[in-house]
DNA sequence: TGGAGTATAATTGTATACAATAATACATTC
DNA sequence: GAATGTATTATTGTATACAATTATACTCCA
């Protein structure tokens, strides 16, 4: 069931720029002010205001002084983020592996079998879509809003990242198999299971990732 | 030294309201809206909407709909909380314990000196204070903005409890010897201990806090 | 020529007016 | 009397005007 409420216009800058920035449409150095996003965006600078608001909280921009730099995620932050979801994500799958609904394990089921369907299609963009909403509905179905909201912006990080990941198909395969053994012991309730699998498929993430080298 | 520049109505709104939120001031399931902390605060509309926005995006408070819902910070909330920082902060103080400069670590000497001298004196909101500048200084010497953007909503949280703690005073002398095992280490540059000594303290803390009763 | 001081311009910060939306109360109908 | 539709009000969302600040360019003097 699509949700089809009015989205703000402080909303929807809001997610235009952070796309822009986390998918390196701005990068990291990039100097803007209010008024050019004013001429870009068609939207008054309220709005706007806001957005850059909640990006400075999020650290993806800096707005000290004159002007407004772009952060973005360097190759540290990809590290550091790796390095503290290998240490909480495992905690958070047997948190959900234990109190799963029979409709939640539905949705995750669905979005992982989409995922493999597309795995097969190739199909990169639908890949990622999946991916992101599979890690996502852990997060959610802890029942946890302070597991959620820690681990959200981190995983929203490595997004450019994870684009690139997908589009490997041997990649991108193995990634839908460590996440059908994910969502079996989720189904299983078993909560060692679930956290030991997550955690190697983190560590294989950020090995392929930071291998790979950075952009 | 003191850094005396012009801080922002936007932002002293949110630092105003953080803490009444925070030290339980307007607890979980108060209404406001904006024209109440108009008259209230004595300022307009634009710096309160701005430091909403930001208190939503910490999850301090909820504007869905009509007014403004106080959320605060629950029992479940806490316990998981301290959950992810007994799985990070030891390994964060590690980081810092490698890469602490001579400079810094005087500065993290002569919190950890005044707050032994306030356990002595029985100041509980020097202490306090001291207290959490010590967490804050570990965060930002570790040189990682992700670790530090990480720990620190989640250390805020816990300030209305650490208070109780801290008027405990066999807690706050147990605190502040936990605090110097955790200087210790790093000033030996020992990464393991320092993040065993860490661990230890924040599951003392813990306990102490949850065993406690909430509230 | 270098630097302090000052004028100027660009940019952000704040207040307020207006528009849109959502909640409430009320009336009307069955 | 319950339910539904409608008017009213309260509240938020947006645009814009104005104030304050900061950076920049320029001038004058040593």
């Amino acid at each position: 069931m699509l949700d089809h409420r009015t989205v703000s216009l402080a909303e929807k800058v809001f997610e235009r720029l952070e796309n822009d920035i986390l998918t390196g449409k701005y990068p990291r150095g990039t100097v803007l002010t209010e008024m050019m996003l004013v001429s870009d965006l068609g939207v008054s600078r309220t709005p706007i205001r806001e957005a850059l608001s909640r990006l400075e909280q999020e650290r993806l921009i800096s707005t000290t002084g004159k002007g407004i730099t772009v952060l973005g995620v360097t190759a540290k932050d990809l590290e550091d983020i790796f390095n503290i979801r290998i240490r909480i994500e495992g905690m958070v799958s047997a948190e959900t592996a234990m109190r799963i609904t029979d409709e939640q394990l539905a949705e995750l089921r669905e979005t992982l079998e989409l995922q493999e369907f597309y795995v097969l299609k190739g199909d990169a963009d639908r890949i990622k879509q999946m991916d992101s909403r599979f890690h996502r509905l852990i997060y959610r179905f802890s029942g946890s809003e302070v597991y959620n909201d820690a681990l959200i912006p981190l995983h929203k990080k490595v997004k450019k990242y994870r684009k690139a990941s997908v589009e490997n198909s041997s990649r991108a395969e193995q990634s839908a198999r460590e996440h059908r053994a994910i969502f079996e012991a989720i189904e299983k309730r078993d909560p060692h299971l679930a956290e030991k699998y997550t955690v190697d498929h983190i560590v294989h993430a950020r090995d392929y990732i930071l291998n790979r080298g950075i952009e």
